[in-house]
DNA sequence: CTATATTAGGATAAAAGAGTCCAATAAATC
DNA sequence: GATTTATTGGACTCTTTTATCCTAATATAG
């Protein structure tokens, strides 16, 4: 698998904040619901995402999560890095220690054009960007709805 | 991680088998003590890739496991399906079920892309072809060894 | 100040992945 | 045919990932 479970939950749960207006807290119960993830697993995740600046929280009555700064200015990359590290960055085909140019495998060439393209599209892809286009098409963010079913309170 | 550390394994193996004398078959224990893989895990995973006709196996003295055809034969991406299964092609970035182009999400085109670059790379690769480079530029198919490594006997 | 809503975080449990061990089977050689 | 070399395949253990549960801390509203 490319991504953690965890990291792909994150990302869901990163695009339904950025389809919210901005600066509105959401609390979690809601978000696990709409997104159909476990209540206490999207908790941690989401302290995971707070803890690296990404996502901001409140306490409280009307408290919840929201997206630490624009959604246009939110990579997929940094969701990825602040949950599964960089692993996807260092990580290889052959799975050698101490991976890189000096050293290589007979693999390293081919791999790296390919982990650059991964890399590129998770670094030139925002929040944003897909929430505009998932709210234009309808497209889906959980196993059955549309993008639209994340609007009916 | 992309590829599971059985996969990953299984490469290593089959690199090292496409770069043995074509038809001679290999004792699983030189395998292992060479690539540095525990005998029995290696054992198993090389099971899978028997069951799958992708090496042949023989018992006994003398005996041992070679590819079951020729090595330029062979594309990555048939070992990768041997271990880990379609899921490298047909999972995704959001990980919803039943994922295609009939119901995509937001990041399914993108994603679609990147999917391909690997597929195309896993495909277009084969087990002589990377053989041939190790052996032209010494490169290493474990932790410290160059290339060479694997033909000390 | 009290009741309520909500996140924080630790402890624990279940499931999957990675790795080990051993007895059974098959082939070769002497 | 007995002995040795190897693979086969089942059972088991260890570790990591995924998921659940419970208590504490914090903020709001009345
Ligand atoms: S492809 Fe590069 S990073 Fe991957 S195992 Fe080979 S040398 Fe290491
Ligand atoms: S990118 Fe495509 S395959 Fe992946 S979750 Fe979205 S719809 Fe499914």
């Amino acid at each position: 698998m490319l991504l953690s479970k965890s990291c792909v939950y994150g990302l869901r749960a990163s695009l339904y904040l950025a389809s919210k207006k901005e600066g509105e807290f959401i609390p979690i119960k809601k978000m696990s619901d709409k997104l159909e993830i476990s209540f206490h697993f999207l908790t941690k995740i989401l302290q995971q995402l707070t803890a690296e600046g990404i996502l901001e929280s409140f306490k409280g009555p009307n408290g919840g999560i929201r997206l630490n700064r624009p959604g246009h200015n939110v990579q997929l990359m940094d969701i990825v890095l602040a949950i599964d590290g960089e692993q996807l960055l260092t990580e290889c085909a052959l799975g050698l220690p101490g991976c890189g140019i000096k050293n290589p495998c007979p693999l390293h060439e081919k791999w790296a054009e390919t982990r650059d393209a991964i890399k590129g599209m998770l670094e030139n892809t925002t929040l944003t960007e897909l929430v505009e286009k998932g709210k234009a098409e309808n497209l889906r963010l959980t196993t059955d709805g549309g993008f639209d079913i994340l609007f009916d309170d």
